[in-house]
RNA sequence: GUCCCAAUAGCUCAGCUGGAUAGAGCAACAGCCUUCUAAGCUGUAGGUCGUAGGUUCGAAUCCUACUUGGGACACCA
């Protein structure tokens, strides 16, 4: 446990205690004790509402009732300085602050670790996300989509859970026939033959350009090849080369993956007639018109869907419901789908799926990332200049830099839509949040290596000494890092981190505004304070690690 | 027509699973650099939380209906 929730856990063990000896109130008829942090300072470090929570059970009014819990509540026990009753009957706690102290040398012991959950929760969570298909380049959805699902994963894996992450490859669908096609038509077109691309292909440039590199490394060996072998290949080279340009737009952005899963491995392996076959066996499944349906409304749906065509070929919902069958099968308790807003749809579907295999519907979770809009200049940016088409990952990469997109694409709910300002992305000023936080950090290294230089580093440090209001602040800014991850694993939501990171760069430019760090003439606070500016530097190093951002030590 | 998401300050958004006088940033206005990075800080102003009901000690938060915006409703992936 961290100091934080330490203080916290001994505040409500103490306030049950004294409902308990005060008579108000027994065991069972306790409610789950609710401590919060008041937003005004007025009324103090925490505060709960135990009182107007019992006032049904103990027949009494809040008012009453809270004094009564006031009476029998030991302060020492929870180093409180004071209490007070407020509203219709608030506790407010103020805390004596010597706990505060404690917390800026156990961030430096923790280092990294700091806001990491000590124990496992021994809970594995497969988070699968952008999963884009292999046949084009990564756009600006998917790299929302890549920036909330890694900060995502960093986050729960903070906070103890057993964390795995997922690509999945769409490769054996009519999309990647399609991108065959097209390579072997850019091929032919390479080596000077005639060769009409097919409809609906891929008309982009990289497409073009693979056909060439494979005419020039290949020479003509596949213009005699047959029909087969010679699609065969193609589809493969097209596969790999799509992949590459994905994998390696991932890794700049800082995005990595534990698993690649391809689609193809579930043909090989029969898992799709596999899976059919558990839904049969269930009764979940018949023929109608040709096709075979699987009745998806017994579980909520709006309608039954196919599985198989009447054509004999699967729908993408069969290996989907195989595929989330494999994933089950391996033993996670949660999976976790990133899906973009135009996949919503399927919801209902896949959570029948999930049912229909024997799981309860809560195993599956999806997210859905909302839209992207790029602005420029004031106006809505839609499509690429470059292009013509939807504007890429690597494009924006090129423009904004991966820090400012990972922050910005994260630092919004990912049920609201974002709109993206290419301006303020790459704007060196206070409005950009990222080089708000970023320079935060950089402030501090400056000063920590002017206390060297000027000699006033050294490593006594005494907590009784930081009680600036800035400084309380501050600390108790420090203190919160912990819960934080927390909430923001448990509720899945990335942005709390983001918004952390910024509150915390906040007080520190307040604080540098009002105290100054370096005084030769106090040695002993400056000691101090160094250790605060320390621990604050480690604490937005380890936010902004969470969410892909760096922490530069000089801007 | 059905379903999902959203609706909070002029703009962009938070609001921690129901709490006190609803918060930030930008924009506006007024201030702060002979001092550790002014890429910063301080202050002022700005609100019928889309509308109407309901649930209870208490609602931006939960429920219902409606309005507006976005998206989804394939034997396409």
């Amino acid at each position: 446990m961290n100091i934080a929730e330490k203080t916290e856990a001994k505040i409500k063990e103490e306030i049950v205690r004294a409902v308990k000896s005060a008579g108000l109130a027994s065991e069972e008829e306790i409610p789950g004790v609710v401590l919060e942090q008041p937003k005004d300072k007025q009324h103090g470090d925490y505060a709960t509402n135990m009182a107007m929570q019992l006032a049904r059970v103990a027949k009494k009014n809040p008012r009453q009732i809270a004094e009564d819990i006031i009476e029998h509540f030991d302060k020492s026990k929870a180093s409180i300085e004071e209490m007070e009753i407020a509203g219709p009957g608030f506790i407010n706690f103020r805390m004596d602050n010597t706990y505060l102290a404690e917390l800026v040398s156990s961030i430096l012991e923790e280092k990294e670790g700091y806001g990491k959950r000590e124990g496992k929760r021994g809970e594995r969570i497969q988070v699968e996300f952008v999963s884009a298909n292999p046949t084009g380049t990564l756009h600006l959805g998917h790299a929302r989509g890549a920036a909330i699902g890694d900060a995502l994963c960093n986050i729960m894996d903070a906070a103890g859970y057993d964390v795995e992450r997922e690509y999945y490859i769409n490769d054996a669908g009519s999309q990647i026939t399609k991108l065959a096609y097209s390579v072997e038509a850019r091929y032919m077109q390479a080596l000077g033959k005639e060769w009409a691309m097919p409809e609906d292909g891929y008309q982009g440039p990289d497409i073009v350009e693979l056909g060439k590199q494979l005419a020039e490394e290949e020479a003509d060996k596949w213009a005699e090849a047959s029909e087969q072998e010679r699609h065969r290949h193609f589809r493969q080279s097209g596969l790999r080369y799509a992949l590459s340009k994905i994998e390696k737009d991932l890794s700049d952005f800082r995005v990595p993956f534990d698993e690649w899963f391809s689609e193809t491995s579930l043909y090989e392996e029969n898992s799709i007639e596999a899976a059919i076959e558990v839904l049969k066996e269930k009764d979940l499944v018949y023929e109608e018109e040709g096709a075979t349906w699987f009745k998806t409304t017994e579980y909520g749906d709006d309608k039954d869907r196919v599985l198989v065509k009447n054509d004999g070929t699967y729908t993408y919902l069969a290996p989907d419901i195989a595929y989330h069958k494999n994933k089950l099968d391996r033993g996670f308790d949660t999976l976790i789908n990133i899906w973009g807003a135009d996949h919503h749809g399927y919801i209902p579907r896949m959570t029948a799926a999930i049912q229909a295999l024997g799981y309860g519907k809560d195993t599956l979770e999806v997210e859905i990332i909302q839209m992207v809009n790029l602005f420029q200049n004031g106006e809505k940016v839609k499509m690429s200049k470059r292009t013509g088409k939807a504007v890429t990952l690597r494009e924006l990469m090129d423009e904004v830099g991966v820090d400012a997109m990972r922050y910005f694409f994260a630092m919004r709910s990912s049920d609201s839509h974002l709109d993206f300002d290419i301006d303020l992305a790459r704007s060196e000023s206070n409005e950009n949040p990222v080089y708000y936080i970023q320079y935060a950090h950089a402030r501090i290294t400056t000063m920590l290596q002017q206390a060297k230089e000027k000699g006033l580093y050294s490593d006594e440090f005494d907590g009784s000494l930081l009680t600036a209001e800035k400084e309380i602040d501050l600390l108790k800014r420090l203190g919160e890092f912990p819960q934080i991850v927390e909430d923001a694993a448990v509720n899945r939501t990335p942005h709390r981190v983001t918004q952390y990171a910024f509150d915390l760069a906040s007080n520190l430019h307040s604080f540098y505004n009002a105290e100054k760090v370096l005084d030769a003439e106090h040695p002993a606070r400056t000691a101090s304070r160094i250790k605060l500016m320390e621990a604050v530097k480690q604490t937005l190093r380890n936010a902004l690690a969470l969410v892909g951002v760096e922490a530069p030590e000089k801007m």
